[in-house]
DNA sequence: TTAAATTCCTGTAAGC
DNA sequence: TGCTTACAGGAATTTA
């Protein structure tokens, strides 16, 4: 599923080829998909629009358009975000479909005239339909509560240890559940807060109030890097995660604990445990994290 | 106020 | 083989 990570990639894929670009039409297959305004707002507000650049937030898709308008693409579970050929054959589940004009960057070819170029599409596509779409100003989607307050980001350079300890310092509830907590730190789900917790040795089950600050740098390290680690390795394709051209990602192949209960510990060799916390999965080893 | 439980959704895999 | 059932989980919503 697509966290931090996965997110990061997709952005900075599409980045290069949106930036710059107008979308020319928008369609909606399934307009259950847009949570803000009504679909048919929705498409008025991002039809017709240039747009200026794109963003990465916690594990949301800010694609920013003119006037402050920001068009914010969340992928759920299984949402897939893929810039592919207006002509290409169209899958199933897409809900909806962004057509652009033709790309600044790539020149025409001899001899061709502009309404020749490629003519890219912008596709939605999403199973499970756990994602949503907004559009809208920043102040306006956090005022109508379609778009949450989100804790700091945890690869930000700017995110002290002395932060995250504070953060966990007052907080009767798992380790576990609080990495999930969008509102505590932003961008981290079910892989990346076992991978994180593994690499601190911590029990996913401590409770977050009595970390020391110790154990607290131990896990602002760990979860920096088990983030990075992942961005450089392109994401993790355990369910249906696919990047911006539909290629999986090669971080799932050294993931150190998600995925891998009952199999043994790379340290110490001992059968991998799993048990729920705040209704997740949870896997963690019980001797090499205390 | 905080935390836990429930809900939404469909593809996949296990069990009979 | 074909059917039923359990499970996967991000986050909004509901309940405690």
């Amino acid at each position: 599923m697509p966290e931090l990570p996965e997110v990061e990639t997709i952005v900075a894929d599409l980045r290069p080829h949106l930036a710059g670009r107008t979308i020319v039409r928008c369609e909606l297959m399934f307009p259950g998909i847009v949570r803000h305004p009504e679909p048919e707002l929705f498409i008025d507000a991002v039809a017709g629009m240039r747009i200026a650049g794109l963003r990465r937030r916690g594990k949301y898709i800010f694609i920013d358009l003119e006037n402050d308008v920001v068009m914010v693409v969340h992928l759920g579970m299984t949402g897939q975000l893929r810039l592919v050929d207006a002509d290409a054959p169209v899958e199933t589940h897409t809900h909806a479909i962004f057509t652009l004009d033709s790309s600044p960057s790539g020149r025409p070819a001899a001899g061709h005239l502009p309404h020749e170029w490629g003519r890219d599409q912008l596709r939605y596509r999403d199973p499970r339909r756990f994602g949503r779409l907004l559009a809208g100003t920043e102040i306006e989607l956090l005022a109508s509560k379609t778009m949450p307050l989100l804790g700091p980001e945890p690869i930000d350079p700017d995110f002290a240890p002395e932060e995250l300890y504070q953060r966990l310092r007052k907080r009767r509830t798992s380790l576990k559940a609080i990495l999930l907590d969008q509102a505590t730190i932003a961008g981290v789900g079910n892989i990346y807060a076992d991978e994180s917790l593994h690499r601190a040795r911590l029990r996913p089950d401590r409770v977050a109030g009595g970390l020391s600050r110790k154990s607290t740098q131990r896990l602002h390290e760990s979860l920096r890097h088990s983030l990075e680690t992942a961005i450089a390795n392109r994401g993790s394709s355990v369910d249906t995660y696919r990047d911006a051209w539909g290629q999986i990602g090669g971080q799932q192949e050294k993931l150190l604990v998600y995925g891998r209960a009952g199999e043994p510990c790379f340290t110490c060799g001992r059968p991998l445990a799993m048990i729920r916390i705040a209704g997740r999965s949870t896997v963690f080893c019980r001797r090499c994290q205390r």
